[in-house]
DNA sequence: TAATCCCTTACAGAAATCTGTAAGGGATTG
DNA sequence: CAATCCCTTACAGATTTCTGTAAGGGATTA
């Protein structure tokens, strides 16, 4: 397995468990992360130099402006710049963006190794993800292989049905209790909440509140 | 006090306590619900046959349909076949709906008594309502009147920083850290939960989820 | 028919939300 | 100066969300 890794995301609240979950399950020995792409490309530029270099970048794409200065300011100019540093880097994209086209451009252009999405499984993905590259091989997230094929997902009628009324701010209980009134079903809340989960892993959400707002903004509701 | 009340309330989980909190701090001694319009209005028109007429008339506005057929579709036709058919009932409105223009219809068309916005303070409103118009004055929310002066809430720029987070799937408390990572103030948990509830109250949501519906559909972020 | 898969449902535990209370500090006002 | 108000913050408790496990049933398939 690697030795040493580099880790450079942003501060999401979603690295929650990251740096832990690579150190207890697969054991890295050297695991660094840092939260500005400078920072992160200064420490590369200082391991090769010492002869010491990174083996794996794992970085996210998108890194908020702040009240420091920073020169490099998205996680695709680090890639880029990485790839130019230190050809043999192998690197990971984690990230929420699920644009195929623009995930392409990342394995295409700048020559990736694997990319996954974050969301529900991230971290899981993460680690599987770390470990096809081990092996020479690359990975990207199904959501991305699926949004390839279809592009879209698309919404049901029961999907709509829970969205409207988690939208006009009923709980998912309150919910699983009109729908029996009105004797739509299914209409147990595990059920309501298992259909809201699968949305959260097909459009990248976090919670209900993010899952609406995305909707919204992509018109779907 | 009111000796005998009708609730028409369309289920919306939000008359959880509506009959508990009238009888126990108004007691009301002859408190009916119905869930349908049609019922409420048979209801209406029996008492009256029975010389035991109703006081007071509590109703939603909007009554969503279901599997049952109906010929009154919604509180406002409620309200003005209930008017013509007793007209010293009293009517108290009690509804999400917060467009000052359909509030003031009420009032001036179908002669209503009080306006009563559902949301956080919608069941001690309600209460006030039942109050002042047992004393044959008029009542209306506070949300409403300032809807009229003002017609429009602003949201100032830390309101607009919070609710970006939200969006993305932050929590309150990643959105508490990230604040206090960039340097912005005030950044404690605490008073995000504050601001939110704030706005809650001003939009009349009931939680995050419908705010952020509330707003992305009103243009305003 | 048996194995398998998927949908529905129940349940449970950890985390997050929502709401109220309260304390301290700065600004305003009498 | 003292009283008051408002903003910030901490904290606590009840409710809700989120996620995983598991059981049962119907449909499909070997």
């Amino acid at each position: 397995m690697f030795k040493k890794i580099l880790l450079a995301e942003d501060f999401q609240g979603s690295n929650h468990g990251i740096v832990e979950a690579l150190q207890e399950k697969l054991h890295i020995e050297e695991l660094q992360e840092e939260l500005y792409c400078d920072k992160a490309f200064t420490r590369l530029k200082v391991a090769l130099k010492k002869d010491m270099p990174y083996e794996l970048l794992i970085t996210d794409l998108h890194f908020e402006a702040d009240h420091t200065e920073r020169r490099i300011t998205s996680g695709v100019e680090l890639i880029k710049e990485a790839g130019k540093l230190q050809p043999n880097l192998k690197v990971i994209a984690y990230s929420q963006e699920n644009n195929p086209v623009k995930v392409n451009t990342l394995f295409k252009e700048y020559k990736i190794d694997a990319y996954v999405c974050k969301g529900r499984y991230g971290l899981t993905e993460l680690l599987n993800a770390v470990q096809e590259v081990y092996h020479n091989r690359t990975y990207f997230s199904p959501q991305i292989n699926l949004n390839v094929t279809h592009n879209v997902f698309e919404l049901d009628d029961f999907d709509r049905a829970i969205l409207k009324e988690l939208a006009n701010g009923l709980t998912k209980n309150e919910v699983s209790k009109k729908f029996k009134k009105e004797n739509i079903t299914p209409s147990s809340e595990s059920t309501i909440d298992k259909r809201i989960s699968r949305l959260y892993d097909e459009y990248g959400a976090r919670n209900t509140t993010s899952l609406l707002f995305k909707l919204v903004k992509e018109g779907k509701i």
